[in-house]
RNA sequence: GGCGAGGUAGCUCAGUUGGUAGAGCACACGACUGAAAAUCGUGGUGUCGCCGGUUCGAUUCCGGCCCUCGCCA
């Protein structure tokens, strides 16, 4: 039989990481990471990777698996996430793939197929677009050629409208048309941890005072040492912008930590927005005290072969 | 104690020439197929400090009181 695959996911500070680990100890498997911003190399403390302890206990792939500046995006993770999965499996050993980024954990468990794009072409359009009547000529250049996606595509979302064009022209057939066809979705078991939400931003608030006091400003300060512009995809991790006005002097930290416990609430509410519409779910209360026990029940519950 | 400024949404404030009020942020909800911890959309949640007066009607005008801040004693 196949080994099992299971999701484990949540919004941010719910209590992965530890759940993961105890799970992990119990299955004797290997750990996936499926997080957007662990994967950069010395952001450590703000994106709140799990230790190096943690990591000789279980091994956890996909931590760590690019500079900061280098382009990394769900196609690069879902390449890389699908080969460590199929390593995993053939070692005979169950995986976890533990994150809180919906759309990674989409891309590999539900083999999403992006189309392709043109980074040259991408970086002609974002200067089109910032050009006189920039935005109002692409619109109308979308709309010509793909009007389902430029009715879509709210034309406030920069980043989509130029995404959809960049896709529409680099391949020859229009955006909208992405993902219309798709493979079956992995089996796996998706635990979803859930916590309420004053109780979820109060750990929010300690963990931004222990990734202080684990020095995250000093970790900010050796990536600008390094040469890491503050304006590169991986330093958009929540915080770290305002990390960076800290160490630079324009901010004061108690405000820092009032925007950067603001910010990570919102990324709170997306996350469980994006997960609350996936019926596949089985939700878990985080403060459980039988929380282990009740995740290898559900997921032996989808191990049964099903009657047909 | 005197003078001045101010008390309006959870916060910072705007406003109503008298007809019970609105921005930003917070908060809540939603979208999402190559930056996704990104990017974007929707929603006002309120004894307008308290008591009284004028008025058809007061958050708005008048009086008193309470509170906050600043300056002077």
């Amino acid at each position: 039989m196949q080994p099992p695959l299971v999701v484990l996911t949540g919004a941010t500070a719910v209590g992965k990481t530890e759940l993961a680990l105890a799970l992990a100890a119990r299955l004797d498997a290997e750990i996936v990471s499926a997080d957007s911003r662990q994967v950069y190399r010395y952001m450590d403390v703000g994106t709140a990777k799990p230790s190096a302890a943690e990591r000789a206990a279980v091994p956890h792939h996909l931590v760590d698996v690019a500079y900061p500046d280098q382009p990394y995006s769900v196609v690069e993770y879902q390449r890389a996430a699908t080969r460590t999965l199929a390593a995993i499996a053939a070692r005979g050993r169950p995986a976890l793939l533990v994150g809180g980024s919906p759309h990674y954990l989409q891309a590999v468990v539900d083999r999403i197929q992006p189309a392709g794009g043109s980074r040259p072409l991408r970086a002609w359009l974002e200067r089109a677009d910032a050009g006189d009547r920039g935005h109002e000529r692409l619109d109308a250049w979308l709309r010509a050629l793909d009007p389902e996606a430029a009715e879509r595509i709210d034309r406030q979302n920069r980043r989509r409208v130029l995404r959809a064009l960049e896709v529409t022209l680099a391949n020859g057939y229009p955006f909208s048309q992405v993902g219309r066809t798709r493979e079956a979705a992995l089996p796996a078991t998706w635990i979803g941890l859930r916590r309420p939400r004053p109780a979820l931003h109060a750990r929010i608030g300690g963990r931004i005072a222990a990734m202080l006091a684990a020095g995250w400003l000093d970790e900010v300060r050796v990536l600008l040492a390094m040469g890491f512009a503050p304006t590169l995809p991986a330093m958009s991790a929540t915080g770290y912008r305002e990390m960076v006005r800290v160490v630079r002097g324009e901010l004061e930290l108690t405000e820092a930590v009032t925007q950067v416990q603001r910010a990570t609430n919102a990324f709170v509410r997306r996350q469980e927005t994006w997960l609350r519409a996936d019926p596949r779910v089985h939700w878990l209360d985080a403060d459980a005290p039988n929380l282990v026990d009740q995740a290898l029940v559900a997921i032996e519950t989808d191990a049964q072969p099903a009657e047909r």
